[in-house]
DNA sequence: AAGTGGTCTAGACCACCGT
DNA sequence: CGGTGGTCTAGACCACTTG
């Protein structure tokens, strides 16, 4: 049984405030506390959080107030919810969310399962540019790692990885070889950084000879840039990725709402 | 006022069934009831609905499952909650869902308005393939137009769009270059037809000579091809796009959850 | 002041999962 | 069976917009 260190009074009622320049209801301070409690790691990913009545009686608030909070959570892909069995903390090292960030589908049939391949891994100092996206200082270090990922055994997105090298001690290429995981999953595991979302920038551009020569392309063919931030909690950006898809015969897909 | 033509029979309570194969809950049997009167035109585009506790009082349940209905409905884009001032029928003649499906923005600066050129509009029978991914025959009519769209005076994406002919009687070229408005938004206006959701895949190709040349870039580079097709009520398909995006100075911006 | 959506409560009951 | 999330109610009050 987890315990949450919280005071009733922690949590405050909204009182009436003549203009209420800052008003939070109830159910978002309520989840602002939770997403503290996730972030400090009292909630581990794959752990069931407490039942909505056991959080309410906590919280001194009604179920209801509880429920919007891990609504809005849920919604958030923060938690994951299992009717009859309980919310959940969401996990890379998870089938269910394995593929959470990856568009790239095959044109048809469906999906033989993607292998990767790690080709180099080096610590690095943070080129500006690299600084900049990572909010890091230039010069600090990074990991920077290249990779092949292939559907089926046909090699199909080349990519450049660059990790802020505080939280990822100790990784090497060895270590990212006898993973048998998603990187997600092992980043979750290994070194306790939990990828939250992702923003990606999609551009065509020629490819040259070293990705042409791993992808099996000509040199100069049209290939997919896919450059993609990825934050922790709090909006930290943890992940810079250079992404060069092959779109023979496979797509990056979108759902439009 | 809007007259919503609903006995409360019509809405049946949850009873319990013994297994229970089909049961939905009743929020969701108003959520769709609503659907299906957004579909039939009871209440159009950009007309406030009736306020929560007037539906409430019409389905004869409490507020907050109306509510209920009405927030997933809202999650869906197809209302949009205004505070203190009800609720309405989303419409794509709104500055707020102008850009709805545009996830093209240039590198840096903010995105000078875009603007579209149409360039030709005919109608021909489908294609087998265009027929399959319109759910219509082949040989069926189908508006086939060519457009140009501009980021300031900048060319960047050369669209040639693909429409069902039956929803679409009259549409000629000289009423697409009357037209200041948005496309879907001249759709929704005079056609009736709404898009609700699309699907994008995206691949990187060469550019042929024709495109090369409208977009003012070399022949043979690598240009961003988004294949759309667009749903109305339903999951209807309506429309379908090709789309040669010139990344030199834009990019596809896609935020992952 | 009146009307709308937004929050919160206390309680009831249902659907689902495990033991 | 007990525990969990999921639905629904009736009512109170708050925040925002408009007249």
């Amino acid at each position: 049984m987890l315990k949450l260190e919280v005071m009733n009074s922690e949590i405050s009622r909204p009182v009436s405030r003549s203009p209420s320049p800052t008003f939070s209801p109830l159910y978002r301070q309520i989840k602002d506390f939770m997403i503290k409690s996730l972030e400090a790691g009292e909630w581990r990913p794959g752990d069931a959080i407490p039942s909505e009545a056991e959080l309410a009686g906590r919280f001194n608030v009604s179920q209801g107030t509880v429920r919007k909070a891990i609504d809005e959570m849920a919604a958030e892909n923060l938690l994951v919810r299992r009717q009859g069995k309980g919310t959940f903390v969401a996990t890379h090292n998870d089938p269910r969310s394995y593929y959470r960030f990856l568009r790239l589908v095959p044109d048809d049939g469906d999906q033989a399962h993607s292998t990767s391949e790690p080709l180099t891994c080096d610590w690095l100092e943070a080129s500006p540019e690299v600084a900049r996206v990572l909010g890091i200082q230039a010069g600090d270090p990074v990991v920077v790692m290249e990779r092949l990922l292939r559907f089926g055994s046909e090699p199909v997105v080349l990519d450049y990885i660059y990790l802020v090298g505080e939280l990822f001690q100790g990784l090497t290429l060895e270590r990212l070889k006898a993973s048998d995981r998603s990187l997600y999953s092992m980043f979750e595991s290994d070194y306790g950084v939990r990828m939250i979302r992702a923003e990606e920038r999609l551009r065509a551009v020629a490819a040259d000879a070293h990705s042409a020569s791993l992808l099996g392309v000509e040199d100069g063919a049209a290939l997919l840039l896919v450059e993609r931030t990825t934050f922790t909690y709090g909006n930290k950006p943890v992940e810079w990725r250079r992404g060069l898809y092959c779109t023979r015969r496979h797509h990056y897909l979108n759902e439009l709402g």
